[in-house]
DNA sequence: GTCCTTGCAAAGCGTTTGCACAGAA
DNA sequence: TTCTGTGCAAACGCTTTGCAAGGAC
């Protein structure tokens, strides 16, 4: 299984260090978006010696090699995720927990457009997930 | 002008100080999103005693009170703007400028909805802007 | 007098940097 | 040996907090 992740970040021409693959590894195997910080506490225990720099530079890494995306929101900390399907983002307000929603991207008409080349489109909701809702209909 | 401004922030129930009332007139008449360290060196010269704190702490107020929004991107500092009309934002990668493009709201249909009660989305752009597409084509 | 506002200094926290050591090619 | 990867500690920059002084009502 590893193997596979390898050759893909071999493909890519990133050397697979333990804690490159590693990190690559828990993501695909496990998905969502991620802090270094949660990052580091998942590992550390299999890479003993395992710094959280290591996480920033090889999330960086990642990012710069295009098979990891960036997610900031708000002012949580920065949180990394796969590149894959187009999808945005939805933020719980109760629970601040992050949630992918399906979604096709925004295609505006020239006029809108203006000369602005778009390369990237991120979409941001907030609101109230399915849980918080339940709980506060509960309540009432 | 200011009289209006004042009246305003009365409405809402903020009680208008002199910090209140420049920082809130300094966005009406400007417009934009402007980061705390900006505004603080707009306004340091008409206010020769204010402090970066009351900066946070004005715009904090005016945050709560929804006349202001936050405006996170990427890692760059936290930019307010004056709550107005639906639009998104559109970031330069090459002048890292931030622009305010009219677009209109993403509406999803019930099925991506799921549970989902949405209160608020931002959409942002990655890209080049007009004058940095023109700088380009004129080096090639 | 009481409550709200302001401003300084310090602390907090995520992130980056410098540098030396370790490991792979 | 040379180049790349790793990890510690310190630095950095934005933001928040504690607290005391100032000002409004």
């Amino acid at each position: 299984m590893n193997v596979k992740y390898k050759d893909i970040l071999k493909e890519k021409g990133i050397r697979p260090s333990i804690i490159r693959l590693s990190v690559y590894t828990y993501f695909k195997e496990n998905g969502g978006h991620h802090t270094v910080d949660f990052i580091y506490n998942e590992l550390k225990d299999v890479l003993p010696t395992l710094s959280k720099t290591s996480i920033y530079n090889v999330l960086s890494l990642l990012v710069e090699y295009q098979l990891f995306k960036v997610v900031n929101i708000d002012q949580m900390e920065t949180q990394y995720e796969i590149v894959s399907d187009e999808h945005s983002h939805f933020k719980c307000r109760v629970c601040n927990e992050l949630f992918d929603i399906p979604c096709q991207h925004v295609h505006l008409n020239n006029e809108e457009l203006n000369g602005y080349t778009i390369e990237n489109q991120d979409l941001l909701f907030t609101g109230v997930c399915p849980k918080c809702n339940n709980k506060e209909k509960e309540n009432e």
